[in-house]
DNA sequence: CATTATTGATCGGTTTTATCGATGGATGTG
DNA sequence: CACATCCATCGATAAAACCGATCAATAATG
């Protein structure tokens, strides 16, 4: 047994296509399929069922993928240790970002790259869900996303902001002008949305279900610029993370009452693994950054 | 990096001498230096000092090594899990025990030995501290061993039974028909007690100096069997835990009054890191034995 | 202090093995 | 039914792990 072939196995497993995954390691189709067979061999169970041309993980696949992942990343953190040991500065720095938060991170990444230039930074958009399950699975360093349900014990927390959701407009509209306005009230409008899956589209069915509050969701939209852009049109109205509206996108938001309407940006990283210089400077550029915040 | 060189470094690291290193890894001391040389080159700094012909461990290689095994560990582990879905009941188990409970290990070794015979079993004996930082360096499986401090984050802690600390002499001695003795009698005896290093005798030291009393020790032996044979001599008298006594020792053990005057005996292993099937079966056998005991 | 033994590094040469390209069988796909 | 795609296998090749011999440095010995 030996990391090459954990290495090969654990690629394999993520994309199921030894073809592919071959590809992706630079080593031809057949020397993968000969170091599985080998590593399978040494322990004695298949690791795949070969159904034909389709590969499934067998559940001793699946059992053992996960102590393979775990000392692949054993030896990683190894080599990354030394490497700020000697402050190479050196490697790279894999982030999950929901996209509500993407004005966050854009103005710390910039900084970032301007004091590390030799570290390579990976940006993975995707859902809360989908990001944690990704964290916890090594794959990413630490996901920003917001974040109030119960925590996780592998996880740990950093609070960045408390930003309050606000109902977002066109200048021109009545209702740009108030101080705040009531979540009743909003329901009542004809609203444009992030769609299904989003992390902010959740939260806001889950406060609307709670106060029992039908609303009126005119419009769904899987981009956040391009819901911005129906919204500066002035026929609808959406619900935003203030955050997530920056002073140039032309709308107004103005925040909604109540006191479990605000959302809380968080950095989630896995504990107890060895954390890069690079990514506990990218923690305080981010605080740094979140400070006029909220 | 590869898990062959992190095991060659591990083991070079352990004993701090290539060529005996070598020998028991069995190659060449040529091979061992280059494919140390080869993990250095590639994590870019030197893992040990070469002083001449002593070589020592360097700051990065201290830093280093802890990860190499773990990474190890987890391969080994993944390997094992495998094994055990496959009921293939084979592997070692490396338990440590300190001297004052091999009278426990015995009989459950034995009976484990029947139902597991494909299963190397190695007992290390030492001191509590010893074995537990063995135990956190994953060299063993478990440590049985009496411990009543505060436990650490690291293990976890499965008590087997507690036992009374008792005062042992031979048959003919005036105070054998009592019920019980003050630890305040026992301190004026002449005492033949296990020597420094054993975790009774620490505990005996910490009790005696938590009521001030200072015993008047005639003797330190460095074996429980040598102890028991001095006693029967019906010279002097030692303090002991009862479970260490036998009946076929030909003494008398008469329990001490006091609240802290009983000793917890416990199995001792890592949190969270997975424990073989084999191992698993052990505890409950330790724990079916203890059920007399105490 | 000179001698000897021991240790780790280095250098060719050998063996092992990881890798490749080609091929074939199996299985979906159009 | 032809065709593309996927994985396993085979023989050849390149890479590497490994070994024995040797050397320089150092520790141990008398």
């Amino acid at each position: 047994m030996e990391l090459r072939q954990l290495r090969y196995f654990i690629k394999a497993k993520e994309l199921l296509n030894f073809t592919e995954a071959a590809r992706q390691l630079h080593i031809s189709q057949s020397t993968l399929s000969q170091q599985i067979g080998q590593l399978e061999d040494e322990l004695g169970v298949l690791l795949f069922d070969r159904l034909g041309k389709r590969i499934t993980l067998t559940e001793a696949g699946r059992l053992f993928s996960g102590y393979a992942l775990q000392s692949i990343h054993e030896a990683e953190s190894g080599l990354q240790v030394l490497r700020d040991l000697n402050n190479m500065n050196t490697g790279q720095i894999s982030i999950g970002l929901t996209y509500g938060l993407r004005p966050i991170l854009a103005p710390a990444l910039i900084r970032f790259m301007q004091t590390w230039p030799k570290i390579t930074i990976q940006v993975v958009l995707g859902t809360s869900a989908e990001l944690l399950d990704k964290l916890s699975h090594l794959e990413l360093d630490f996901v920003l996303t917001f974040h109030e349900a119960e925590k996780e014990k592998q996880f740990k927390y950093q609070l960045l902001f408390e930003s309050p959701m606000t109902l977002v407009m066109a200048p021109h509209m009545p209702l740009a002008k108030k101080k705040n306005v009531s979540l009743e009230a909003a329901a009542e409008l004809p609203l444009a949305l992030p769609a299904q899956g989003y992390s902010t589209r959740a939260f806001i069915s889950h406060v609307l279900s709670q106060k029992n509050l039908s609303p009126n969701i005119a419009l769904e939209i899987n981009d956040i610029n391009m819901l911005l852009e129906v919204i500066r049109s002035g026929e609808w109205y959406s619900i935003l993370v203030r955050t997530s509206v920056k002073q140039e996108d032309g709308v107004v938001a103005v925040p909604i009452t109540g006191k479990d309407m605000h959302r809380k940006a968080m950095i989630i990283s896995m504990k107890e693994t060895y954390e890069k210089k690079s990514v506990q400077s990218f923690y305080r550029l981010l605080k740094e950054t979140s400070k006029s915040m909220g």
